[in-house]
RNA sequence: GGGCCUGUAGCUCAGAUGGUUAGAGCGCACGCCUGAUAAGCGUGAGGUCAGUAGUUCAAUUCUACUCAGGCCCA
């Protein structure tokens, strides 16, 4: 027996069903071990920091990569896949110091660094019960039980090898850099952490004045942070911008020429000169808290001075400005950085030692006026960073002394072989990922933390060093333990984070050695998940090399770009020369009902266990990768999943419940041989048609990565055709009491259906597929395969394309007839006697071989076939613009006009393929048979509808046969409905009694065997109705009825 | 300020190598159909295809600019 009344469980329930069906039957371990070992599929997870709560967009991004590994193991592929978390970092850390009250950075070495890691070890598994919950109940299939774990010694031993293959290629060096740091955690942010920080403030616009030492006269000079004015040791102009010298209230100034509209009230020109002219004209130091031991304060050349704002002048502080620091290694200058890393300025700065840079602008604007330096001052609204993970802490930047991977040396072959990369969608790998590698940067790699992978660079008090890339080398080293000698070999439960690893020591050549207190960025240890991941080089050598690098398709949201899809790319460029990753897809943010992004803050999240709770996990799967294409931002609609649930799954599961319904009946079991496509009827062999051409498309989108077209053409497929045509149209075939090979056909042809569809839509929709597959081979045990996940892509069977082509024509003229039945008022039940189609030659012959399909749709005796060139047709004729365009230029609307008012005549004789000479403006033009459309749009005297060269007219004339028929229908209606409304199974036989007035019953008793064959009546009788049985009484037409049917 | 994306019906989305009737679903109104369907079908109302300019015989589609939204980068 098939499983009946699927569409009365509710869809969470038949989840967790399958969802223990797969763990008890080990389902994901199959899917993987019984695919062949040399045809691999690689992918990989991009490590989720386990320290937060999964939200919708996780469900977005890991429905994606499910759907493709599922997709792959159908076609045979051997998918492994780990699972990953992400353990280390910043992130962590702040969530630490949060629950242990700490503020500053100094605090944690209070506290004790092992203390603090300890804490930073537990907290990152916080959560992980919760995703490895999400993750389960979504239906998501990745081995969480191998996962890896970034904290591990073997994770961290690989990354290590990385870095020393690195460093051994002398990519990795020490360097001041320009870094934007979080003055409250004293730490650098990498630039994707930067990014999260940038928002509109207010900050002071001051132009200040610096006094020429050989004149009395003034550089204008603007800057933004007027704490960094302490420690400016130049000024720089644009040698080819012209500056102006002018006199305005008493005072001489200089500025650029475009940037006079910075003066307030009158001014007047002195002299005009060029950038050039000022280079090495030295001024007065603002303020001289600090000395300097070179040359400096003097004007020099900068390419980055512009005219856009400001006053063409910049002020320059090579501690605190990128371009400041790099004109300044050119210039020799000297740099001054009076500020701690925290941010405060140091005692040198006497007046305002102790005070946080941002904070003492006021009193520096202040001092400035005092001392009459000050030009003026104004408050500007711009977009500045802010520490990401402290509110209101403004991002400063600083130089540091900093590690740095020299990706700038390999940055023309990341752009090489990300071209070799596909990208979905496109433009973000051309555009946004493209533009960041054209425009790379070296990659500050240390950070001054304490939860992360350690930098294992180890140096010699005379600056010389090395870098560790094993254990086994590690062991090498030794810890002092009250002056003692201990062999790192010896120590038992080696941990290769802070502070353990900074107490091992080297002796070479007679130097001691002592290791870099720096980590390293986060985002080098999810980059180095390829190899990291398998404990590469240590172990799997040859499968890494063989089988699981690159990967062959990973998936994570545009946030990514910069990080991970990076970091992957570079260090697989650094360490291999070779791509990471073949396949992406780019999924983009999930934005509330309105638009709005999805935060905590706003209240607007969604939670996805709500959702799977409420509608299932296939339903919001399905929705998530249909509404949109993943990779647009999708608004999120709670309603809209309702509808999904309602159309396409509704719609599968009762189109698989129909076909339990009788197949149960008739006892099918496909124990018979297949009955061969091409003796099946017309309507089987259409349907097997359209189902292959459906997979065709489907393999088509996939193969693709264009996973939103695939599912919404399962679903098209199955709501249009499937169920709206096929199974309406067919379903009588499954009423019929006896089983012959006609009947058999369309049990198989239905079963062929499902089956496929099934299979197809187990990717996205892995536990309903899992449903129906199961309900339908364990009965028949067509296929050896215990899940739908463990089957094969169906392969390509039959298609015959002109019989798609003639059900297309069918069924528009059937849609066209039900317009005409709408409009007029003319009830389908109402049988009707002859409708006429005009079509265009060579649409005929399909036509006259769907006569029966469509008649019997519309309910109409007779089909005619017209002739398009019979009388009664009023024909038209449109210009074909695409064909007189290119031949008539100008002259087309003329001509346009001229086709428009063609009469019977110019018609009939475009048609026999005669051209028509005219005349326009003088010029002689032939319009030939391809200038014009013939359109019939109208038949003299007949109600029509017509569409893109389909007309249908219908006759509505009504005999008394007709009338009589209609009546005999809506007589089988009611009793159907009673049937229904009694509760009766569709195959109880039922004896009918009924009244009414005398052409009523004329007319059922002249249609009574088509009446009892309909109902599975076996008496129906005319007669005053007694009490017994279930009675309703009926308005039918104008007649009242009385109707009493009994079950016998 | 720069880069990329988006703007089509009240809402969510299709589509168009440039061609004169721009589609679907939801929602709304009316009607139909129902022996699987808490379904389905039809009709109707609803669109200056964000705006402006240009290229062209022809632009919603191509180009430029503008506006609005988003993301990324400064």
């Amino acid at each position: 027996m098939f499983k009946q009344n699927l569409e009365k469980i509710s869809y969470p329930k038949i989840e967790e069903e399958i969802l223990k069906f797969w763990q008890e039957n080990k389902i994901f371990e199959k899917s993987i071990s019984t695919r062949d070992e040399n045809r691999s599929f690689t992918f990989y997870e991009g490590p989720p920091t386990a320290n937060g709560k999964p939200g919708i967009h996780h469900v977005m991004a890991r429905t994606l990569k499910d759907l493709v590994c599922r997709y792959k193991t159908l076609k045979g592929f051997r998918v492994e896949r780990k699972a990953g978390w992400d353990t280390h970092g910043l992130p962590v850390e702040i969530e630490v110091e949060k629950s242990l009250g700490i503020k500053h950075k100094s605090e944690v070495i209070e506290y004790g660094i092992e203390k603090y890691n300890q804490k930073c070890r537990e907290s990152v598994f916080t959560y992980l019960d919760l995703w490895e919950k999400m993750t389960t109940r979504m239906g998501y299939w990745i081995d969480l039980d191998s996962a890896y774990i970034t904290l591990d010694n073997k994770y961290i031993e690989s990354v290590w090898w990385a870095l020393k293959t690195l460093f051994d290629k002398g990519l990795i060096y020490k360097d001041y850099k320009i870094v934007p740091q979080d003055p409250k955690s004293e730490t650098v942010l990498s630039s994707h952490e930067l990014a999260l920080g940038y928002r509109e403030t207010k900050d002071p616009s001051v132009y200040v004045l610096f006094q020429r030492l050989d004149a009395d006269e003034y550089f204008l000079v603007w800057t933004t942070t007027p704490w960094t004015l302490i420690s400016n040791v130049a000024l720089a102009v644009g040698p080819d911008i012209d500056y102006v010298k002018i006199k305005t209230n008493g005072k001489v100034l200089i500025l650029a020429k475009d940037r006079l509209s910075v003066i307030d009230g009158d001014y007047e020109i002195l002299e005009e000169l060029k950038g050039k002219d000022l280079l090495g004209v030295e001024y007065e130091q603002l303020f001289d808290y600090c000395d300097v031991d070179r040359k400096a304060f003097y004007v020099i050349a900068g390419d980055f001075v512009s005219t856009e704002d400001g006053s063409g002048i910049v002020h320059i502080a090579p501690a605190f400005g990128a371009d400041d620091y790099e004109v300044s290694k050119k210039y020799n200058l000297p740099m001054l950085q009076p500020v701690t890393r925290s941010g405060v300025f140091t005692d040198e700065v006497t007046d305002f030692a102790g005070q946080f840079v941002k904070d003492a602008d006021n009193g520096i604007i202040l001092k400035l006026k005092k001392e009459g330096k000050l030009y003026k001052k104004e408050t500007i609204l711009h977009t500045y960073p802010f520490s990401w993970r402290h509110q209101d802490v403004p991002v400063i930047y600083y130089a540091r002394e900093s590690w740095f991977i020299r990706t700038t040396s390999v940055a023309k072959r990341m752009v090489e072989l990300n071209k070799t990369i596909n990208w979905q969608p496109p433009e973000v790998g051309a555009g946004r990922f493209g533009n960041w590698l054209e425009e790379n940067k070296d990659w500050a790699l240390s950070r001054d933390r304490f939860w992360a992978t350690p930098l294992p660079i180890w140096v010699s008090d005379d600056g010389d060093m090395f870098a560790v890339g094993s254990i086994e080398e590690l062991k090498q080293g030794f810890i002092e333990d009250n002056g003692k000698r201990i062999s790192v070999a010896d120590v038992e439960n080696l941990d290769l984070h802070k502070p353990f690893v900074d107490k091992i020591l080297f002796e070479r050549n007679g130097k001691i050695y002592k290791r870099t207190p720096e980590v390293i960025d986060v985002w080098f240890d999810s980059g180095a998940m390829p190899f990291a991941q398998y404990h590469y080089p240590f172990e799997n050598k040859e499968n890494f090399e063989k089988k699981f690098f690159p990967a062959d398709f990973i998936c994570e949201g545009i946030d990514q770009t910069r990080g991970w899809f990076y970091t992957l790319h570079a260090i697989a460029t650094m360490l291999f020369d070779s791509v990471a990753f073949r396949n992406v897809i780019v999924n983009e943010l999930i934005l509330d009902k309105n638009g709005m992004k999805m935060s905590k803050s706003r209240g607007n999240t969604v939670d996805p266990f709500d959702l799977f709770d409420k509608y299932g996990a296939d339903t919001t799967r399905w929705y998530l990768v249909t509404n949109s294409p993943p990779w647009r931002p999708t608004l999120f609609d709670e309603e809209a999943l309702v509808e999904v649930q309602r159309k396409f799954f509704g719609t599968l599961v009762n189109t698989y419940s129909f076909f339990a319904l009788y197949a149960n009946i008739d006892k099918f079991n496909f124990s018979d041989s297949p009955v061969p496509y091409n003796e099946r009827p017309e309507i089987d062999r259409w349907i097997i048609s359209k189902l292959n051409a459906l997979v065709e498309e489907y393999e088509k989108q996939m193969d693709a990565y264009d996973v939103t077209k695939a599912a919404r053409a399962v679903s098209d497929f199955t709501i249009d055709q499937l169920s709206n045509w096929y199974v309406r149209r067919s379903r009588r075939r499954f009423w019929k009491s006896e089983m012959n090979k006609e009947k058999l056909s369309a049990y198989q042809t239905l079963y062929e259906c499902l089956v496929t569809v099934a299979k197809l839509t187990s990717p996205f929709a892995p536990f309903i597929a899992e449903e129906i597959y199961r309900n339908l081979n364990t009965v028949t045990k067509k296929e050896n395969y215990e899940s739908v996940h463990l089957a094969d892509f169906p392969s390509i069977t039959y298609r015959e394309p002109e019989l798609e082509e003639k059900m297309d024509v069918a069924q528009k003229v059937v849609y066209l007839t039900r317009a005409i039945r709408a409009k007029n008022n003319l009830k389908v039940r109402q049988p009707l006697k002859r409708m006429m189609v005009v079509v265009e030659k060579d649409k005929r012959d399909a036509l006259a071989k769907m006569k029966d399909v469509i008649l019997d749709e519309v309910n109409i005796k007779e089909l005619v076939v017209l002739d398009d060139d019979s009388e009664i047709v009023n024909k038209t004729a449109k210009a074909n613009f695409k064909s007189i365009g290119p031949k008539f230029g100008k002259k087309v609307k003329a001509v346009a006009e001229l086709i428009k008012n063609f009469g019977k005549d110019e018609i009939r004789r475009i048609e026999s393929g005669e051209n028509i000479e005219t005349e326009i403006d003088g010029d002689k033009l032939l319009i030939s048979k391809d200038d014009v459309e013939i359109m019939s749009h109208q038949i003299e005297g007949w109600v029509v509808e017509s569409e893109e060269g389909v007309t249908v007219a219908i006759d509505t004339e009504l005999n008394e046969k007709l009338i009589e028929e209609g009546l005999a229908r809506e007589f089988v209606n009611r009793v159907q409905n009673m049937r229904k409304d009694a509760g009766f199974d569709v195959t109880d036989k039922i004896n009918i009694s009924f009244t009414g007035n005398a052409e009523l019953v004329k007319a059922i008793i002249n249609f009574s065997d088509y009446i009892s064959n309909e109902t599975l009546a076996e008496k129906l009788i005319s007669e005053k109705i007694t009490d017994g049985g279930f009675r309703q009484d009926w308005k039918i037409g104008d007649f009242e009825c009385s109707i009493r049917i009994e079950k016998i």
